[in-house]
RNA sequence: GGGCCCGUAGCUCAGCCAGGUAGAGCGGCGGGCUUUUAACCCGUAGGUCCCGGGUUCAAAUCCCGGCGGGCCCGCCA
């Protein structure tokens, strides 16, 4: 089916034969980076690089290509007149598009001004069966294939490779801050007998040596919580976390959070901690904290520079949406919530008919700057400590970035009793129909028993934040291998 | 869960409305060319028209069903 597969067979096969390894172990010309050579190009030096052949530009005994490495591009030239004419006939032959080679010579500058390696010796170190998927230059357009084959959109797409030094650079500085702040690092199971820390439905698996049926984590909280329970203060850890929901263009069925807690601080703490950390973040990433971010067809500019404005719910309900729940009764926020066509599942209450409202309401058209929503009703948080002045509220807070929810955080309950007492109403609602009210997870209560200190935590997804740093409107684009159908293809 | 759009050569697409021998550019292969860079010139090969069924003398084209992808809505605090 693919003549050019089976030509480019056949050359390795003829390689072989000859005795050539089209894959050999080792550079024999040598080997410096292409980003080091031209950071500090000096015309006449002999230097030896290798790379990816973008590009043949044959003009009879001359011919220009282009290596690219890591990255970097650098031009080379290959002629007869300094290689010897069996070895230029070999490279014509055996030298094709999306090959790896080794090449050694000096630097000039060709009559078009463009730095260019004169090759003397070269040898060709891959051989590839295919060719690039395009030509070079441009891109792949079917996303599909960018997403199911992200080796083929990185490898010809610099944007792309961008989005993803972002991201993991991203995570390098989050990582670095959180230390900076002396927070440890740990590891938490993603394999558990009682998920936890969320409202999802997770994802089951089989594990054959106890023979029993576990999840996959839908957070990390819980874990973390217990080792504030064993002494440690301050602890975070980065990691994938499974929902077994839907995907589209703001969720992936497995995605990476960042969550953190801190023992002796509360909400107020964590959201200095927050802004400061994605400013920071920001600034050492991207160089700035503005970003240009596409809403609605057109880009508006987002400020991650603290401080960051702080709503409380209820009042961000009555100032964007014009509903004041204070005067309203049961009654009146049922007609609500029919009236936005919004469900409960598991039946009323009150609480998380106003948390619903405010997601529909509020949250996605109107808080684009950064925004901490705050003291969320106490029935829609069941691992919140109630809010100091008034129980009926939570001490919580979501921060939300161009209508999207980044992060998640509380004053952490530590009463054990309270806590059964909610694990207890969450029981009662997965009895009435909430596929993802939260599990009894006896351990955990055990755990409180025993005596958490007070403290904040939070929860920050990573792959939004990356969506907020790069400008891109679906987590398809900054998730390297997103979950797609199993291609029956091949 | 609902809706809209898309699927033809390795890639980007035309052809479909109005049924009649499957096309172009790029890429590949062969030839030419010693300063190009989306090189250029000449030649040439390359197809499960996403899959299955139906209508028809005849289907890439019309109809039905499926698969895959994108977007929107719902749901997911």
């Amino acid at each position: 089916m693919s003549a050019e597969r089976d030509f480019r067979k056949g050359l390795r096969e003829e390689l072989l034969r000859n005795g050539i390894n089209p894959y050999p172990h080792v550079l024999s010309l040598g080997y410096v980076p292409i980003k080091d050579i031209v950071g500090n190009p000096r015309s006449g030096d002999v230097v030896a690089t290798a790379g990816r052949v973008a590009g043949l530009r044959r003009h009879g005994k001359l011919v220009f290509a282009d290596l690219i490495d890591d990255g970097y591009r650098i031009q080379i030239s290959v002629n007869s007149g300094n290689v010897g004419n069996e070895r230029f006939e070999w490279f014509m032959r055996y030298v094709n598009l999306g090959d790896f080679i080794n090449v050694r010579g000096e630097l000039f500058y060709t009559q078009k001004g463009e730095l260019t390696i004169n090759v003397r010796e070269y040898q060709l170190i891959v051989k590839a069966l295919k060719s690039p998927p395009v030509k070079w230059g441009h891109k792949i357009l079917d996303p599909e294939v960018r997403y199911r084959k992200r080796y083929l959109d990185l490898m010809m797409t610099p944007q792309v490779r961008r989005i993803f030094e972002i991201r993991f650079n991203t995570i390098a500085e989050i990582r670095r801050f959180m230390w900076g702040k002396g927070f440890i690092e740990v590891e938490t199971p993603i394999l558990q007998p009682v998920y936890g820390g969320a409202a999802a439905k997770p994802f089951i698996t089989k594990i054959q040596a106890l023979n029993e049926d576990w999840y996959l984590r839908i957070s990390l909280e819980l874990y973390l919580k217990r080792f504030l329970v064993g002494g440690f203060n301050k602890v975070f850890e980065i990691g994938k976390n499974f929902r077994n929901e839907d995907i589209d263009v703001q969720h992936n069925p497995e995605f990476t959070m960042m969550e953190a807690y801190q023992a002796y601080a509360d909400y107020e703490d964590v959201m200095r901690l927050t802004e400061e950390l994605i400013s920071t973040v920001a600034e050492k990433v991207i160089g700035t904290t503005k970003v240009s971010y596409p809403l609605d067809g057109s880009q508006v500019e987002i400020d991650l520079r603290p401080p960051y404005k702080r709503v409380r719910m209820i009042d961000g309900l009555k100032e964007f949406a014009g509903v004041d729940v204070e005067v309203l009764s049961d009654e009146d926020l049922k007609n609500l919530l029919r009236t936005h066509s919004l469900s409960l599942p598991g039946g009323y209450d009150r609480g998380r008919a106003i948390a619903k409202l405010f997601d529909r309401l509020v949250g996605a058209q109107h808080l684009i700057q950064p925004t901490f929503v705050i003291d969320f009703p106490a029935s829609s948080s069941p691992l919140a400590k109630p809010h100091r002045l008034n129980p009926e509220y939570a001490e919580r807070f979501e921060l939300y970035v161009a209508g999207m929810e980044l992060a998640n955080a509380f004053t952490e309950l530590n009463d054990p009793i309270l806590q059964e007492t909610y694990f207890r109403q969450e029981e009662e609602r997965r009895k009435l129909g909430d596929a993802e009210a939260h599990p009894y997870d006896w351990d955990f209560i055990d755990a409180l028993e025993y005596g958490m200190p007070p403290a904040g935590g939070l929860g920050l997804g990573i792959d939004r934040l990356v969506m907020i740093l790069t400008g891109q409107t679906s987590i398809k684009e900054v998730i390297p291998f997103p979950m797609m159908t199993r291609s029956v293809t091949q």
